[in-house]
DNA sequence: ATTTTGCCGAGACGCTGTATCGCAACAGTA
DNA sequence: TACTGTTGCGATACAGCGTCTCGGCAAAAT
């Protein structure tokens, strides 16, 4: 029996980790929102049946927390600038900018605790940019507060974006851009203050309002930072 | 043929409203979370077929939307008691109550905008509060960096309320809680100020945490109402 | 060469959100 | 009173989901 004859062995399924894994699941969650992450398509973008993957992760929610890692590997800077301030600054910003580049981080974000290994190192590097400047709980919550309020306005900033594309390209008019259910409500003259702002606010960007309120905020840590607690 | 002979007309379908069916998918919520809110269950909580809620939502998210605009309604306090500050303060402090009454918001928090009667409402009294104090971008931008820092805190006190359910009763430590994934982690000595973090801090509970950041928060506000840009 | 082991994937289960469509009960008209 | 038009409910259907079970086959161990 020549080798003609003889077929190819089978080839031997594509080797698979995590990484493949999550890659594949954050390329998905890319491309269609997080609803378009099934471990079913996953799993064929790496030529595996489904159940191949819960060899390496046992459910759907582990797979979501292991995507949440991965991206925070994009936002722990590459090296630290010192002043605790911009640390503080810089990690909200890349936080931002990496929910722009992965819209469905929005949807994650504060939703569980992250305590994959590149979560870990983004609070670590945190951390010790404060070390020392105040007592453990004011860094604690300073670093806490921060977060809690670059996470909050991520959400909103990506809810709106999507509100945007959703009603179509509308991006200034809040009016027409939330429909003339929001019109109608507002002429019912319920609502003077919120018309008053709807029809006088200016627009502005969202990348300088999340600017500002995060510097707002970082005022008042400083504040807090200048003058520990007795 | 006699009236006994005869069978009772079939009983009409229980009459069905919006209200009916968002306080059925709010006791599922309540109950088992968000992933427990089916169409399915909602509509069986109501003696009625699947397919008939439909006439009042046209997609599961929009029953979510009532679901969040419904507890806005509990959000709204009675009666405003004048100062900005407390405003602010009252609004965060019965968002986070409601969040902690119905654990499920959030989830939705911040996941798409709040457009229904009861949230317009609240953000009415927002803005009235604060009408006049400052240039309405200074005063846009305080009502929403007081709701991106209390979103996100929300977010991250629930989280983590059900991380403790869910690796057991332990709420104090941390290194337990969290289990030996996070131990193992510091040990390895790479996250310093973290395992110092964990060593050496203080347990603060959930309430004082939230409104010691709130009240930086509102330091920062007071600071930029105080002296309204040129 | 033979046994053991481990892992992969086919299939199944129960569930989901939603489209389709036939039927039955009402309102209006002759 | 008989008929007809309209409305809206719900049975059924469909495609997809996460996950369990299990049979079989290839690699590793003996």
């Amino acid at each position: 029996m020549t080798v003609w004859d003889r077929p190819e062995p089978p080839t031997r399924p594509a080797p698979l980790d995590r990484e493949r894994i999550v890659a594949a699941a954050i390329a998905l969650a890319d491309e269609g929102g997080l609803e378009a992450v099934s471990l079913r398509k996953v799993a064929a973008r790496l030529d595996a049946g489904p159940m191949r993957l819960y060899g390496y992760i046992s459910t759907k929610e582990e797979l979501f927390d292991l995507m949440v890692d991965e991206v925070h590997a994009e936002i722990l800077p590459e090296e630290q600038p010192g002043d605790w301030r911009e640390v503080l600054r810089i990690r909200a910003d890349r936080t931002r900018q990496a929910a722009l580049r992965h819209e469905w981080l929005a949807d994650l974000l504060g939703g569980r605790p992250s305590l994959g290994p590149n979560a870990l190192a983004v609070t670590e590097a945190t951390l010790a940019a404060l070390d020392g400047l105040a007592d453990l709980d004011t860094v604690m919550r300073a670093v806490e507060t921060v977060s809690a309020y670059f996470t909050g306005a991520i959400r909103r900033e990506i809810a709106n974006l999507r509100a945007e594309r959703a009603t179509g390209l509308s991006k200034r008019d809040w009016q027409r851009a939330y429909g003339p259910h929001v019109s109608r409500m507002l002429a019912t003259g319920r609502f003077p203050a919120l018309a008053k702002a709807v029809h006088d606010g200016t627009e502005v960007d969202a990348e300088e309002s999340f600017s500002t309120g995060l510097d707002w905020v970082l005022d008042a840590v400083a504040a807090k930072l200048a003058r520990p607690p007795a």
